[in-house]
DNA sequence: ATGTTTTTTTGATTTAGGTCAAGGAAAACG
DNA sequence: CGTTTTCCTTGACCTAAATCAAAAAAACAT
């Protein structure tokens, strides 16, 4: 089955038996989405999760004001919406597809029964979340701890180590977005930008593209040191 | 056996078949620590977990100015420290005794173990996760899109909820840490509590105890709304 | 009690970063 | 293409909240 195999690709699903994935390849539902369009909302009654088969979902809280706070961008392979599967019953923020989407829909019973039988599944499973909580965390302390060019900082160096530590950056989102997830908004992006050329830090030539000219005084700066200017 | 008996009252625990709190048993061990003890510090490598069996830990970060951001603070019958147990190797953030306190602690491959024995009991986690997972966003979603009297004003709603909708809330924690779950720091606070009490939102008149006077005005507050003065 | 330490409050000042406004540059779309 | 829409940048300004300083009030210990 053409599925099945789709399946052994997902993280999430690795190492688990045949039979295993046989059982989710009968549960799962293929959902599409359309760039900009709204996956769930917050509150909304959720009774299943996804996992991304290709294209982006952001997961983002807003502010009456409309201010959104982004809490993750999940891409192909990554699973979203999984918190309610496990406690409450509804989604504790919005997702929506940021580009074109493709998504495989685990409904919610069907797959808790799938985890009853699995010790693997529910490991997996336990440490996407684990590693979810790491994540939330380094960002309450970002938020909270450091100010907006640390936040900054902090992010590129994520970036590139993602990259096997490349120095050339290729940011596959809009800085609005960038600034959503650092918590700030976009002018305030762009001045620390700036600064940070000026300072010889980065380099910003072309739109999507950073380039770390200084990757120790990023270090510093993700650390909680000021810009010496 | 007396443990047996004790596990059984744990949430983490509950549902779970008698042999399987007793193997749960058989890998405890009691751990007593003192007020202000450090548990485990950030980055320390973990192979294990806790559950709180009386006093009170906080869960924080720290920047390197002194500064901390709580992340949680546990009593009674929660378990913390589980993130490692089932991602990376080491603990995310740090943990301190806010009182004397006594705690059951879990060695991590053998309490992995005993989850790929019994289903229900990695049910039970996830949704600890899970949880914990929401109430992560939730402080995200505070930081990021409140400002601090929105953030005590959600803190004390939700203390309040605590206490089947108490009006009369006693805070069990001094004012700066309650600062430091805010994420700010013991002035402001202070000045934002006098500011609510001059505008009858709230009654703080004998230490460590506040009174909403005025829930509707709180609820506006956490919302988003500002005080009108 | 009496002194000592910690917590809380109050005041004066500074500052990071948000708001408002407007122009310029890409990108999307018919 | 040209046009519309979205995105990015820059400037002037404002405000929430941090910092610095110091006193008052509790809590703690002797």
């Amino acid at each position: 089955m053409e599925i099945v195999k789709q399946l052994s690709y997902i993280p999430l699903f690795e190492g688990l038996e045949q039979r295993h994935l046989e059982h989710l390849a009968a549960i799962v539902a293929k959902r599409k989405y359309r760039r900009g369009e709204t996956i769930f909302s917050e509150g909304a009654e959720a009774n299943g999760f996804y996992i991304i088969t290709s294209g982006k979902v952001k997961i983002f809280k807003t502010a009456p004001d409309g201010k959104e706070q982004i809490l993750h961008i999940f891409g192909m392979g990554e699973p979203f919406g999984e918190v309610p599967v496990f406690t409450g019953r509804s989604y504790p923020a919005n997702a929506e597809a940021l580009s074109d989407a493709s998504t495989f829909f685990f409904p919610r019973n069907a797959f808790i029964g799938l985890i009853k039988q699995d010790p693997s599944l529910a490991l997996n499973m336990l440490s996407v979340l684990s590693m979810r909580l790491k994540r939330f965390a380094a960002l309450i302390e970002d938020l909270s701890l450091k100010e907006v060019p640390g936040r900054l900082a902090a992010y590129l160096l994520y970036l590139s180590q993602q990259n096997r530590n490349a120095r050339d950056l290729t940011l596959d989102i809009s800085k609005t977005q960038l600034a959503a997830i650092l918590g700030t908004i976009p002018e305030t992006l762009s001045r620390i930008l700036s600064r940070m050329t000026y300072e010889g830090i980065i380099e910003s030539d072309e739109r999507h593209h950073i380039r770390i000219k200084d990757r120790k005084a990023l270090e510093l700066l993700a650390d909680g040191n000021k810009i010496v200017r």
